[in-house]
DNA sequence: AAGTTAGTTTGTAATATTTACAATTTAGAA
DNA sequence: TTCTAAATTGTAAATATTACAAACTAACTT
C-alpha cells in the first residue's frame, strides 16, 4: 500500500506541483487493481473532490503517463486503460468479460529478454517486451 | 498477395454473403500494412465505391473480426486499428511514431507455449498470447 | 507572511469515434 | 424470376477526447 506521503513524493520526484486532484487521482489509480478508464477514474475521484471536471482527468493522465508515473493500456475491446504500476508486468485479458489482470513473472521476463539479446530484429531496436495473454478467468478467482 | 477469389472464398466460407463493400474492405485490408483504422479504410475504400457509409465499415469490420477473418490491434495510442492477418504473429510498436508493424517469430511462438504448458496461471487459462515490442524503428527501414 | 508567477484546474464547446435504428436495397436460395 | 433474410445506407445520438480561455493556486521569492 502506498501512504499519501509515498503518492506526494512520486509526484514531487516528477517535477510536478502538489494538487489535491493530482494526489487523488494517483492514489485511487493504485488502489483500484481494475485498470479504470478515464471516466471511471472522474467517478471515482468526483465523490473525493466533488466539482471536479472531467478535463482535468484527463490532463492529469496525461501528464503522469508523460512523466512515467502511469501507463497507459489498451485491450482490444474499448477505451483507453491506465495503470499505476510501471514495475514491469504483462496482461491477462479476457475478451468476453473485458476484465484484465495484473501478471507479474520474472521468469519469464528474464527468457524473454535474453530471447531479444541474442535475437535482432532487422530495422527495430526494442525498448520493451509486453504480453498480453488472452483467455478466461476462472470463475473463482472474482478478485 | 490475395487474389479477389481467395477473398471471396474467405467471406463465402465465413457463412457470409458477397457483397461489393466486404470484399473491397478485406481486399484492402489486405493490401495495407499499417493497421489501418476504421476511419482510413472509409477513406480508401470510399474511393472505390464511392457513397459508401461509414457505418458500412463499422458493420463490416464488426463482422469479420466476429467471424475470426480479421483482428482488432490496439496500441497505446489511439483508436482501434484492423489487421487482416489472423495468423499468430505480434506486434513491433513505436509510441514516437505511432507506428505499428507485424512480427512473426515461430521460434519464439514455441519457447512461450512450452513455457505456459508447464507453467500454469492460476485462475485463469490462457488460450492466446501476443506480445507488443515497443522500441523504436531505425530510419532506413520505412516499409 | 505577502506577493508573484508559472503551472494547474475548470467549464464550455468542439471534435472525433462509434453505435442505434429505421428505411432501402441486394445477394443468393427457391 | 421471385422471395426473403441479410446487408447497406443515412441520420441522429451516444460516447470519448481535446481545445482553449478564464479563474485559481502551489510554491518560490522577498
Amino acid at each position: 500500500m502506498e501512504s499519501t506521503q509515498d503518492i506526494v513524493k512520486k509526484i514531487s520526484d516528477a517535477g510536478l506541483k502538489i494538487t489535491p486532484q493530482r494526489v487523488t487521482v494517483l492514489q485511487m489509480l493504485c488502489k483500484l487493481k481494475n485498470h479504470p478508464t478515464a471516466d471511471e477514474l472522474f467517478a471515482e475521484v468526483s465523490q473525493i473532490l466533488p466539482g471536479l471536471s472531467p478535463t482535468t482527468i484527463y490532463n492529469t493522465l496525461d501528464t503522469f503517463v508523460e512523466k512515467g508515473l502511469i501507463k497507459r493500456v489498451k485491450t482490444d475491446a474499448d477505451v483507453m486503460r491506465y495503470d499505476a504500476i510501471t514495475d514491469h508486468h504483462h496482461h491477462l485479458y479476457c475478451a468476453v468479460s473485458d476484465r484484465m489482470e495484473d501478471y507479474f513473472d520474472p521468469e519469464l521476463d528474464r527468457i524473454l529478454s535474453d530471447y531479444f539479446n541474442k535475437k535482432q530484429i532487422s530495422g527495430f531496436s526494442v525498448s520493451d517486451i509486453r504480453l498480453q495473454l488472452m483467455g478466461d478467468f476462472n470463475e473463482n478467482n472474482k478478485n
